[in-house]
DNA sequence: ACATTATATACCGATATGGGCATATGTCAA
DNA sequence: TTGACATATGCCCATATCGGTATATAATGT
C-alpha cells in the first residue's frame, strides 16, 4: 500500500501547501482559474490539477461562465479538521493548561448556553 | 518531485489515519510502545514507524523507562493547523453565515474582553 | 471557418510512502 | 551468559504523488 490518496480526505487533501493557497485566495470570493495562475504564478496546468484535487474533496464548487470556470470556496469538508485538532487546545494554549483544565471546562459548560451553532 | 514528506509539516504528518489515532491514545497520558500496537491492533513495526514520524515532526516526545520508550503528545505543532482552518470557520458555522457575519464579529469583538490566552 | 483565449487532461520522471517480514539493538532477569 | 522481552531498523513492493511539457477540449470573436 503506498499513501492515502490525497482525494482520499480534506486532511489529506490540505496537507499540500499550494491546496491552501488556493483556498486562501478563494475564501475572498469566487475566481477563475487564470486569476490563481497570476496570484500564486503557478504554471495553469499545475492549478488546474490542484483545483481537481480540492473538487474531488468537496473543498470547491465551480461554475462555468463563459469559456471560464469560476472556482468558489466550500468550507465545509475542513469542519472535521477543526473539530479534530480543537481537542488538542489545551496542549498549546495556556488557557488550558495543567489543572486550571477542569475548573476551565466546567465554566465552559456553562457558558455553552451561548453560542451553539449547527 | 513528489509529494512532501511526511515528516515535512504537522499537516503532512497527521494527514495519515493512523498517526492521529496514536496521538488520540497519547492524549490521555503517555504510553509505550506496546500498549498502542495493542490498542491499535497494528503489527509492532508499524506502530514505531508511525511513531517516528510524529516525533520529527516534535507531536510526540519519548522517554527511557527500562526497556520500555514511554512516549507523550506534545500538541504544539498542531497550533498552525488550528490557526490555519480557524479562519474557514465561517464556512460552515451558522453563527458565522452571510450577513450576520459582521453583527457576530461586533459582538465577538466585546466578548473578547474575556478569555484571550496567550 | 478560423484564430484566440481559457481550461483540462495525458504522459513522463523522480520520489517516498505504508505495510509486509526479518533482523538488529537494547534492557532486564536467572 | 543466556534467554526473554521491548523497540527500532532494513529491505521489499505497489502505488500515487507533484511538477513538467504537450496536447485536447471548449467557448468567443472575426
Amino acid at each position: 500500500m503506498a499513501r492515502a490518496a490525497t482525494t482520499t480526505d480534506a486532511f489529506n487533501a490540505v496537507a499540500e501547501p499550494r491546496r491552501r493557497q488556493i483556498l486562501d485566495v478563494l475564501s475572498a470570493g469566487e475566481r477563475p482559474v487564470n486569476d490563481l495562475v497570476r496570484l500564486l504564478r503557478l504554471r495553469q496546468p499545475l492549478v488546474s490539477k490542484h483545483l481537481r484535487v480540492l473538487r474531488e474533496v468537496g473543498l470547491v464548487d465551480v461554475r462555468d461562465r463563459g469559456r471560464q470556470r469560476m472556482y468558489s470556496l466550500n468550507g465545509h469538508p475542513l469542519k472535521p479538521i477543526h473539530d479534530w485538532v480543537k481537542t488538542y487546545e489545551r496542549s498549546w494554549s495556556r488557557r488550558f493548561d495543567r489543572l486550571d483544565v477542569v475548573l476551565e471546562e466546567l465554566k465552559e459548560t456553562k457558558e455553552d448556553n451561548r453560542g451553539n451553532d449547527e
